[in-house]
RNA sequence: GCCGCGAUGGUGGAAUCGGUAGACACGAAGGACUUAAAAUCCUUUGGCCCGAAACGGCUGUGUGGGUUCAAGUCCCACUCGCGGUACCA
């Protein structure tokens, strides 16, 4: 019978959906597994098959770890809130929900189609109020919080209050307003004036994670620099547990180091430089305290809160013209033009080891967010204080010996010290410690450690996310009561900001607090005494992000984000699936949130993913045509791609993307090609074997025979615009979800980037009909050494594979037994039985029909994973004793139709190793004719 | 600049602990079946050389060195490509 893909498919996945063959349960007596992957942001153009190779990997995981007698946790849900949404709806006016609800829809058919074992009634939405009531109910928490640094932990605010009424005796003067100004500089989440990206175009700020180069991740839009009033997440704190935590989990090492480098410790020492003429000195940070002695100018930030009292009177008019001018560049323009810029403030440092007076200076190539925005600059060792120093005709002392300065900076950190006093003569490396030694005795400084991790933007002023349970009396932000949540989104007329400039929840009229009554009521009733305004800002897309993972432990609760039991049995995740592009973003900020949480006793792990893979971009493949634009060009004749290298095509042609869809194995199916678009309508060709008539003259019946155009081709980023997206969904109509499943997998290595080409499709649909060929009648006979070969090599190799997340070599694998058992006409149910259950994790739904037709009952995905037994994978071999030079003996192994003598000879003739084997005695020596394959000793 | 990753036939890639390099698949060439095509099946397929033939010889994993009985794999230096990040003192 025919392999019928679409049948078996439509089959077997209702079969699934009919038992609820994938939910799972809370309660078992299983161990646990659970695999996740990184939801999707449902965007309007669907899945393209890049999408799904991490699932397809995730989902294989997760049926392998369930056969082995796990209870498997593999939940899907969507990421809803984004700007993509909100965009369309400001255009269109459309409600974003109902777009996005319209692309969830879609994204889950289309997942269904390629059978993945999700638990979908444990599914997650985001923008759901019954979900973002624990987004809101975190942020609570983090704002009655704040980080210990002592203890290391988050605290209740109400600890700190406690501390501050028995220890600081002006407390209990202060007004309410006057004290929550202060608790503002403690609590995990804060508003605070600070300097923000701000994205004129998408009218909101961007955390530094969404901000490339100047430009917003969505949408590549010019960024500034802005001080605005932000709600912020203080992730700083925990940037030791978060640099600390790397080494206790699985993750790849060089998402590691992203993350280690993200966050940015450095080791250093804060030194006091005292002002001439003042009498408080100003503090710098520098990690190479070595380099005192070489100090010959001091520059502060623009925005140092030292500028201002270091400003002369005769140098106000220069500096405040200098930091106007800094205000206005974006950051864009910064990056860009990176020339020599500042001024000098007037004032001058003492170097506290040479009494030196030194001029100090302003410039943008310090700031103010890293260290205390102001730095002791060392031209003769760091390039930028080089080349200020160049631009304003500084001295620069060289400090090490050999060190040639009077081209550029030396910024090594090795060497031998000269020029620094007590320092002469050490190592740098020494140099550094002895002086960090004597800058701690003498009180001029201390040993600190820097992190260049930054504090978490938390606001934005768009509409389509969570609102904050946040409403303000007196200037000051409240909590909503945690019994009150979820606050929900209210309606608007509007999406974009309201002409007073304030954010889209500026239009909602239904936005007001009543603290008495305990309910939202109409803006017209704030009076400020029982009725507060709320907050207008929406959380950005990673709140809803940092925390959903453990949402599915238990999605239906009520009560809390997650239940003590569901969390005890579930623990963490065991395995998490995405892209790297997350490292610096949504990982940091869920391992941030995850701490927190920790630190609350809310779960019991404080790292939240246990073990990380990264899958690789799947590339689009484009196809190009090649239109003839040399002499005599009617702007309609294309030339086959192998042609266009000859002298009379060679410059004289124009490649032109062409839909991929109707290309395959880079022939161009011409008819489709000319009614893709209206302009190729009456394309003519040039074809590849250089003819251009379409028909050839048949030498039998004088039918057609189509001539074939071959396309170039190039890897690109799959876009609509290079007409090179391919959609699961065709793929599966042509071949099937298995051989999608299957083929994803074939391409290459799991974490590699590849292009999507579907040259190779064919292999992997043709292995699967020749395997359903063989399930055509089984048989109970017992099975040959040869089959039971072959199957358990197979259980071996796939195992191990699965195991070690090479799902890529396991298809070879079964080519290889397909092809062994097919030559063996192996129709035996022993063999074939197993080789469906081997199969299942791969391509669930073909496994599941072979399953069947041994006759087997109950689901092929609930089937134990067939053991090896390393008995029958033992070769055919010979042993002989072998004596060498006289004395030595060993083993000889060798294949068994292989004569003794010429083995022999190999060994004693093989020069270097005769030489090798004198005077050992190795255990055995495996050999195949004309090679040496081991020796084991 | 710094950090990380990679480079193997015409193509995608395999070689899992240092032990037969090129598995498997695609493509290509030839053949069988067919009026013809599709489908299917069989053979060949890194390069060079010898030969009537061979389980024949040489060469071969970006480049140059090294360690080892043995190197795609380990070490050193370099070239190119990809990804991340950047006035972080």
């Amino acid at each position: 019978m025919e392999y019928n893909f679409s049948e078996i498919e439509q089959q077997w996945q209702q079969a699934w959906e009919k038992a609820n063959a994938y939910a799972v349960s809370n309660e078992s007596q299983k161990p646990h597994y659970y695999v996740l992957d990184m939801f999707p942001y449902p965007s309007g153009a669907g899945l393209h098959v890049g999408h799904p190779l991490g699932y397809i990997a995730s989902d294989i995981y997760s049926r392998y770890k369930r056969q082995c007698g796990f209870n498997v946790l593999h939940p899907m849900g969507f990421d809803a809130y984004g700007l993509p949404a909100e965009q369309y709806a400001i255009q269109t006016g459309q409600h974003p929900e109902v777009t996005t609800n319209e692309n969830i829809k879609r994204y889950i058919s289309q997942l269904r189609k390629i059978g993945f074992c999700y638990d979908w009634s444990r599914e997650v939405k985001t923008c759901d109020p019954k979900f973002y009531h624990w987004t809101q109910w975190a942020f609570i928490q983090m704002f009655n919080h704040y980080y210990d640094t002592v203890a290391q932990k988050a605290k209740p605010i109400s600890e700190l209050v406690a501390r501050f009424e028995q220890e600081d005796p002006h407390w209990a003067s202060l007004s309410e307003h006057d004290k929550q100004v202060r608790l503002m500089n403690y609590r995990i989440a804060y508003l605070a004036d600070t300097k923000v990206n701000w994205c004129p175009e998408l009218g909101t700020v961007l955390a530094n994670d969404e901000v490339s180069e100047g430009l917003s991740v969505r949408g590549g839009f010019p960024v500034e620099q802005r001080v605005m009033r932000q709600w912020c997440l203080r992730v700083s704190a925990y940037a030791p547990r978060l640099l600390e935590g790397l080494d206790r989990i699985d993750w790849t090492e060089s998402l590691k180091e992203t993350q280690r480098n993200w966050i940015g410790r450095s080791e250093g020492a804060e030194m006091q430089f005292d002002i001439k003429g003042q009498n408080s000195p100003i503090t710098i940070f520098t990690t190479r305290a070595d380099t005192v002695f070489g100090v010959t100018f001091m520059v502060l930030a623009p925005e140092s809160e030292y500028v201002e009292r270091l400003t002369t009177d005769e140098q106000r008019a220069a500096v405040d013209e200098y930091l106007a001018w800094v205000k206005h560049r974006t950051e864009r323009e910064r990056i860009a033009d990176r020339k020599v810029t500042g001024v000098f403030s007037g004032s001058y440092a003492i170097n506290p080891l040479t009494n030196a007076e030194i001029p100090i200076y302003i410039s943008d190539y310090v700031l103010a967010g890293y260290g205390t925005g102001a730095i002791m600059a060392v031209p003769a060792h760091d390039s930028r204080d080089y080349a200020f120093a160049k631009h304003f005709n500084l001295p620069v002392v060289p400090l090490i010996e050999g060190a040639d300065v009077s081209e550029q900076s030396f910024d090594a950190k090795e060497g031998i010290m000269m020029n620094s006093g007590f320092l002469n003569g050490l190592e740098v490396k020494d140099a550094i410690a002895k002086m960090k030694e004597y800058i701690t005795n003498t009180g001029i400084g201390r040993v600190t450690i820097n992190y260049r991790l930054r504090d978490a933007i938390f606001s934005r002023q768009r509409y389509w996310g969570e609102p904050f349970p946040i409403y303000y009396k007196d200037g000051m932000p409240y909590t909503l009561p945690e019994d009150c949540l979820p606050l929900q989104l209210p309606e608007v007329k509007e999406y974009k900001p309201t002409v007073t400039g304030e954010p889209p929840l500026g239009h909602a009229q239904l936005w007001a607090w009543d603290e008495a009554n305990r309910k939202i009521v109409d803006k017209k009733l704030i009076d400020n005494r029982s009725v507060f305004p709320l907050e207008l800002c929406t959380m950005p897309g990673f709140a809803g992000s940092s925390a959903y993972y453990l949402r599915y432990m238990d999605p239906h609760n009520g009560e809390a984000l997650v239940g003590r039991q569901a969390n005890d049995y579930w623990q963490q995740v065991d395995l998490y699936l995405g892209g790297s592009e997350h490292a610096t973003g949504h990982l940091i900020y869920s391992r941030f949130w995850n701490k927190f949480l920790f630190d609350l006793g809310i779960v019991c792990k404080d790292e939240p993913f246990r073990k990380l893979i990264n899958q690789g971009m799947i590339q689009g493949r484009s196809n190009f045509v090649y239109r003839y634009i040399g002499e005599g060009a009617t702007g309609n004749l294309y030339i086959s791609y192998n042609l266009i290298n000859n002298p009379e095509y060679k410059d004289k042609v124009q490649p032109i993307h062409v839909n991929v869809n109707i290309v395959h194995n880079d022939v161009l199916d011409i008819d489709a090609f000319r009614a893709w678009m209206p302009e190729y309508k009456n394309a003519q060709f040039v074809f590849a074997d250089g003819s251009s008539s379409e028909v050839e003259d048949n030498p039998y019946m004088g039918a057609a025979m189509p001539k074939m155009y071959m396309c170039g081709w190039a890897v690109e980023k799959m876009s609509k615009s290079m007409f090179n997206v391919v959609n699961p969904d065709d793929v599966i109509a042509k071949y099937g979800a298995d051989t999608l499943r299957l083929y994803e997998m074939f391409l290459g290595p799991l974490e590699m980037s590849k292009p999507w080409d579907t040259n190779g499709i064919d292999g992997v649909h043709r292995f699967l009909k020749k395997a359903w060929n063989m399930y055509e009648q089984i048989s109970d006979a017992e099975p040959t050494p040869d089959e039971l070969r072959s199957l358990h090599k197979l259980i071996k190799k796939v195992t191990w594979d699965i195991e070690n997340f090479s799902f890529n070599t396991s298809i070879p694998a079964f080519m290889i037994a397909q092809n062994e058992l097919y030559a063996l006409k192996c129709n035996k149910r022993a063999i074939l039985e197993p080789f469906a259950v081997l199969l299942a994790p791969y391509a669930p739904h073909i496994a599941e029909a072979m399953y069947h037709r041994c006759g087997c009952e109950g689901f092929v995905i609930d089937a134990a994973w067939p053991e090896c037994n390393e008995a029958y994978l033992a070769e055919d071999t010979q042993k002989y004793p072998v004596q060498f030079n006289g004395k030595v003996r060993f083993t000889l192994e060798c294949a068994k139709d292989t004569p003794k003598d010429e083995v022999e000879k190999l060994v004693l003739n093989h020069e270097d190793t005769a030489r090798y084997l004198a005077g050992k005695t190795p255990k055995k020596v495996i050999v195949v004719p004309g090679r040496i394959v081991n020796i084991v000793m």
